[in-house]
DNA sequence: TTGAAAGCGCTAACAA
DNA sequence: TTGTTAGCGCTTTCAA
């Protein structure tokens, strides 16, 4: 490929008045621009942006971590980044930790290798002592996508806040008894699980990790067979509610007559299921944007800021399975 | 960030010394070697990558380009490739081409930027004369996934042969008339056609291309009014099947009675949906292997080889939908 | 076994 | 307006 030291043996110029020409300078020659820029074209030139990296400035970069892109969420969540950046003639290096923390740590390494100019994550967990000082040993900035890490730049929707929204929504819906999927220490447990011990209704609910389907029928069949009721489940992720629509109608449960399920992020799929899922979206793209937005902001202007705590609010999408 | 002249400094050894031992060369002595690996763990030294790629060695950097990540198939297959890549010490630079040519040419580009070692690649358009130049400016070899692009080296599952192999089990399963959902150009339409024409049943059959809801009501109603007979609908892909499945219910088509519906990449969703959903299943995870082990074949030994061709087969995944 | 020197392609300072 | 020089952090000769 060819370089900018070529172009000026090419058109008898400097070197560095080959790199002001195409950095757009103008304090150069019309004729000599255009010499130049005729050369750089017939060559197809590319800047090498090792090189440039290398010299100081900045590597036009960014880190990308995820939990596991082959969720619809992340994959979107990732896409709207991608957008994001490219607007902004930055690139994305893409890395899925698969809730495993040694990769994460790992990956981390890997942004400050390749000097990665910051950093977008979805960290395993957010509240973990160990995430907060990898992201102080990085110099460069991190932002936290969809959770909130305390003391560190977070975008996110308030999961706590989201799952009281949920339990609410069932009590409404004349739910009398509770079910959530996924892990204990996951905000929307927390926040449901309060909301509904505030109802009086904690001895009602129950929450299930879910590892594999017969465990999660087990569990389901425990609750149903425990008294009576229609049984309010909240699924972790849309991928969750659709197992748990299907565990249902395998068990030959009516769904909403018995059991109502309600999903989490609000995914594509969920608006063509069978039933269609009820499920609490989050502004992907606006998140996205901020986050890239934020990141770039303390990447072009580096100094001491305020710590970003963006909350944005999750809706409840209203659907057939509920 | 520390550096190796940095290290030199602090454990008074010569600059390269320390690449030496860095680099896990033999010809240093024990007590060097431990000094100066001493000094890096407590420093936390991390390779500059960027000065290692400049000095002409490989960037271990990988470049992905797929038409859409937030497209369940192309996430898996990226999730795959990222994880094949990592094994082997490269890292992944992320671009969603979006299915506009304008893009997928602008991120060759970035690819020849940070002159990355290598490219796969999910082309928008495989045969088109574009994305043959494309490729051929490229100075490092390029692995084209999950479709045939003539004279490059490509991984793939044989569209058009699954086609056939769709059309000629909706037959057997006594559908009698057809509908393709995608684009005519689609290898999976050219071989679906083509076997039925051989039947006879060609003009029993027909494609539409997805662009909204209403379009594809409409298609269907003009279908299902032009005469009688059990519809057989092939997917272009999940998505469509599940859009598919979810306009016959709205239609009050009774599946697989009256209408079946076939996708295609067996994505995980389709095993939980109501109906079950019968589709073609590719070896996401075996492409995406063989396709970097291509891909680092041609970086780590270069110079001439034949082209590989490498079709997998299809495999169809019979459940309730059909 | 170790060090000195050169150079990858670029930007930035300074001089002309 | 242009050129000269230096240097980013590393690998790779070549010499000692």
């Amino acid at each position: 490929m060819i370089t900018m030291t070529e172009i000026a043996r090419l058109t008898n110029v400097s070197q560095p008045t080959v790199s002001r020409v195409l950095n757009g300078s103008q304090t150069v020659s019309p004729e000599i621009r255009e010499r130049v820029l005729a050369c750089a074209r017939e060559h197809d030139y590319q800047l090498n942006a090792l090189a440039k990296g290398l010299q100081g400035s900045k590597t036009h970069l960014l880190g990308v971590l995820v939990t596991d892109i082959s969720n619809g969420f992340f994959a979107s969540l990732a896409k709207e980044i991608e957008t994001a950046a490219r607007k902004n003639g930055y690139s994305i290096i893409l890395f899925n930790s698969d809730y495993n923390p040694r990769s994460e740590q790992e990956y981390l390494d890997v942004v400050r290798r390749y000097r990665a100019d910051g950093v977008l994550a979805v960290p395993i967990r957010e509240t973990s002592q160990e995430w907060q000082e990898y992201v102080k040993k990085l110099d460069v900035p991190v932002v936290t996508v969809t959770r909130q890490a305390q003391g560190l730049d977070s975008i996110y929707v308030d999961h706590v806040q989201a799952g009281a929204m949920v339990a609410e929504y069932l009590v409404e819906r004349s739910f009398q008894r509770f079910l959530f999927i996924g892990k204990e220490y996951d905000g929307k447990y927390v926040g449901f699980r309060r909301a509904l011990d505030e109802r009086g209704l904690g001895d009602r609910t129950a929450n299930v990790i879910y590892q594999e389907d017969g465990q999660f029928y087990r569990a389901l069949q425990g609750l149903l067979q425990a008294g009576r009721g229609r049984v309010g489940i909240f699924a972790g992720n849309d991928i969750y509610a659709l197992r748990a629509l299907d565990a249902l109608r395998t068990m030959e449960i009516p769904v909403p007559a018995q059991a109502g399920v309600i999903g989490f992020d609000n995914t594509d799929l969920g608006r063509y299921l069978n039933p269609r899922l009820s499920s609490v979206s989050q502004p992907i793209a606006r998140m996205a944007q901020a986050a890239v937005a934020r990141l770039l902001d303390c990447i072009d202007r580096p100094g001491p800021r305020e710590v970003l705590n963006s909350p944005f609010s999750a809706e409840l999408v209203i659907r057939e399975s509920t």
